[in-house]
RNA sequence: GGUCCCAUCGUCUAGUGGUUAGGACACCGGCCUCUCACGUCGGUAACCCGGGUUCGAAUCCCGGUGGGAUCACCA
């Protein structure tokens, strides 16, 4: 049987960071198998399922390169458009006598729980309803006409269900822990537990990559598997990701969305491999392209224990692809985020490929590269005044003058060798260090103490932009006296 | 509280009975240097605790402790 795996979000918000790695790790798997890989849309919850999420969903998928091999648009694949198969599915085992009908109201089952919290008993269902006598052709339930009742599953109260679990190993549950679940509300519609068995069945996965949080779920799922005479699949439960405080990633921890991380400048390589890498491993490697991710993975290899993100290892990940990146490819990748920036996006792609290759090893993300370039994308700079304090002063107006006048000489376009040998003219007539002239002329064309290498700086900025800020900057001097 | 899962540096992890317990991020220091970085060299730092099993346990077993998940007409 070939592998068949699914990823199965609800679109009920945006795409999580900790939810999309056992997107991913169920994607690897069906890959690494040449197997499919199936996106499923769990929106059996109208109520909160919406269009944009779906949207998210998608283009958060699409941009990290999980591609799938079955899933929207075809909506054979939103759970939505198959409710004639649950209903189906449920009345079988409602004829077979596997599920029957549940009388009690919310608020009973609600009165019923808290009973059991005072007594401290378990607060699982009681079986009221359980051995209930109930018409053969009883129909599903629909309060809108009236029938209103919910079916629940008659779970086996004897024995015991076992979960071989590809990553956490064996599981035993004793049956008579697993009450008897809603499979249909009142309202008309399977819940999750049960339209998840009848999808995983029709849908032949082989194999059920989810977060840990699953795992209780497991047997009862596994339990309807067997009431339909069918055989359940494999199951690998991941353990959940964590905040730096060790509780579950959320939204209180910050940027937790794959856009969020998108639009802060990192990319899918980076989020990949971050997140494949936390709870997996490969021996000591530590980056992987995603076709290494393929051919690597294995649950084996999965960690048991709940993962903390961390957004330091994140960022240094994402500097390495940064620094690997080709000049163009950054160039392009950057053109967004000079355009958020509020810069007017230069067209000459030569001269921006040159102006990032100065910058690729100081930012660690596009939007801190776009930060580190506002001297080169605006003419408008300002001045800090420490740093004119410090080194915009009186005994350098005359080198700055000098160097002015020697890279006046040169053409628009000069080379960093050129600048190079202007500044060695400069700094022997002067008797100065590179350094007692680097820095006032940084200052005066960066506004500050901190850039790219003096002669790459001129070199992307230009004579004419250069010499204009010098003589600025000599001016400015004039004026302090 | 019941049930289930988990436990190696601060964090991600390697390790499957015998290792000076390895790597990566972060941190600290040296070198490089026109600033900041990059790079490079080095350093600090871990087997949760207690019992077994064994000639020998990070590794196997049991118990504790701690963390997590779950117990909906949500998914």
């Amino acid at each position: 049987m070939t592998v068949c795996t699914r990823y199965a979000p609800s679109p009920t918000g945006s795409l999580h960071i900790g939810n999309v790695r056992s997107g991913l790790f169920a994607y690897l798997w069906a890959r690494h198998n040449g197997g499919r890989f199936i996106l499923r849309i769990d929106d059996t919850d109208q109520e909160r399922s919406t269009r944009e999420s779906l949207e998210e969903i998608v283009a958060s998928l699409q941009w990290l390169g999980i591609e799938w091999d079955a899933g929207p648009p075809d909506r054979r694949y939103f759970q939505s458009s198959r409710f004639d198969r649950y209903r189906e599915a449920a009345l079988r085992l409602l004829r077979e006598g596997k599920a029957y009908p549940c009388y009690c109201t919310p608020e009973e089952l609600e009165a019923k729980r808290r009973q059991a919290e005072r007594e401290r008993r378990k607060p699982g269902y009681d079986g009221t309803c359980r051995n209930k006598p109930f018409a053969a052709d009883l129909p599903l339930p629909d309060r809108g006409a009236g029938r209103n009742y919910t079916i629940r599953f008659r779970s086996p109260r004897e024995g015991q269900t076992v979960v071989e679990d590809l990553v956490k190993g064996h599981s035993v549950f004793q049956n008579q822990e697993l009450d008897d679940l809603i499979i249909f509300r009142s309202d008309g519609v399977p819940t999750y537990n049960f339209a998840t068995v009848i999808d995983d069945a029709d849908f032949e996965i082989t194999h059920v990559v989810r977060g840990d949080d699953h795992l209780p779920n497991t047997p009862r799922q596994i339990q309807i598997f067997l009431a339909l005479g069918l055989a359940p699949p494999l199951y690998a439960h991941l353990p959940m990701v964590m905040g730096l405080d060790g509780k579950p990633l959320s939204k209180r921890h910050g940027a937790t969305s794959v856009f969020a991380y998108r639009d802060a400048g990192y990319f899918p390589e980076t989020l990949l491999n971050y997140l494949a890498r936390l709870g997996w491993s490969h021996g000591d490697q530590e980056i992987f392209s995603k076709a290494e991710l393929i051919q690597y993975f294995s649950f084996e290899a999965c960690g048991k224990s709940p993962g903390i993100f961390n957004p330091e290892k994140l960022l240094w990940l994402n500097f390495h692809y940064l620094k690997q990146r080709s000049a163009d490819q950054l160039a392009r990748e950057a053109i967004p985020f000079i355009k958020r920036a509020g810069y007017q996006v230069p067209q000459d792609m030569a001269w921006l490929e040159k102006m990032v290759s100065t910058l690729r090893e100081r930012a660690k993300t596009l939007v801190e590269l776009v930060d580190f370039a506002r001297f080169y994308l605006s003419d408008d700079i300002a001045i800090d005044p420490k740093a004119a304090a410090k080194f915009l002063k009186p005994e350098i107006v005359e080198p700055l003058k000098a160097l002015v006048k020697g890279l006046g000489a040169l053409r628009e376009n000069c080379t960093e060798a050129e600048v190079q040998s202007v500044f060695e003219q400069v700094l022997g007539r002067f008797g100065l260090k590179l350094g007692q002239l680097a820095q006032p002329v940084r200052v005066a064309l960066t506004g500050g103490t901190v850039s790219p290498g003096i002669y790459e700086v001129i070199a992307v900025l230009g004579r004419s932009r250069t010499v204009a800020r010098l003589e600025r900057a000599i001016a400015m001097i004039a004026q302090a006296q």
